[in-house]
DNA sequence: TAAAAGTATACTAGTACTATAGACTTTATA
DNA sequence: TATAAAGTCTATAGTACTAGTATACTTTTA
């Protein structure tokens, strides 16, 4: 049950861009330079998730000097789950489960399939966090857990 | 999100193997090529897999003539999440919220990370499901649909 | 017009996945 | 006691996927 490095790296990165900046509320623009140092992401491979990310329409860019990424919609428009998917695939673990991409999985009868009406509940399990965590939740959980901590 | 064909084949067995048969409630023994030719599974494929489930100690086996593997427990002290385990590893989806197979996973500050946080809920959310979930409520939840739709 | 920054593809080394093959061991039974 | 049925064990092969590099190109600002 793996999140890929790319999901990995792609959820940070929107994270990151999702994070208030100093003093300001406003979501911040970010280079690929900026995210690939402080979350430790080769520049290179960050470059193509970022793209993937843009295309799928949850990053815009501005291209050129001063330019940089930003996101598509508020942070609270945009969930974990729709980030996942675009870089990981569906969230179901066996396709005869999956809502975005169904497929038979080829047991006999699917009805009566005893390991589809488990990962079934695990399919749900999972999409119900993951689409109802937007990056704002996120945001807001880090910096709750700050405080608590005292740091920074 | 993916469940491995070796986790699906595997779980598919374990819950043919705890199905009790016709008029009996005592648990089956069965052989590979049975349950290889009910379930659709590649013989040779299903061997490996049975093998590792026996040297996990979840299926004993009989060998020679009349030979064949059956559980090792009663289906009710057997989870989907034990069986899950053996054959696809972690349930975590990230190695920073594994309980089996912790290792830290790169970011700066592990206590406010923000993706740990959302990935220890799916983490816990999947392995509370596969735990908690036995193959004798599988098989009942099987037969408990079919009955409903009036099949057998 | 030069440099900064994103865009787009192609490529590659390594690893994991899904089997397949073959030789070996154990057991029942004719 | 020989034979066949059945599980055991290890190696290997083809494919796909992963994670990352490389390179050439376009857009924008100063």
């Amino acid at each position: 049950m793996r999140l890929s490095k790319r999901g990995e790296y792609g959820l940070r990165a929107m994270i990151a861009l999702a994070e208030p900046a100093e003093k300001s509320d406003a979501p911040q623009m970010m280079q690929i330079k900026e995210i690939s140092l402080r979350e430790q992401i080769s520049p290179k491979f960050l470059e193509q998730i970022l793209l993937t990310l843009k295309n799928a329409g949850l990053l815009h860019s501005k291209m050129g000097v001063g330019g940089g990424y930003y996101l598509a919609r508020s942070a609270n428009e945009i969930t974990l789950g729709q980030i996942f998917r675009v870089l990981d695939g569906p969230v179901a673990p066996i396709k005869c489960v999956s809502q975005m991409a169904y497929e038979p999985c080829g047991c006999p009868d699917e009805q009566t399939c005893g390991l589809r009406l488990a990962m079934s509940d695990v399919r749900n399990a999972i999409a119900d966090i993951l689409d109802n965590t937007s990056l704002a939740d996120v945001t807001k959980r880090q910096s709750t857990v700050r405080k608590k901590l005292g740091i920074r």
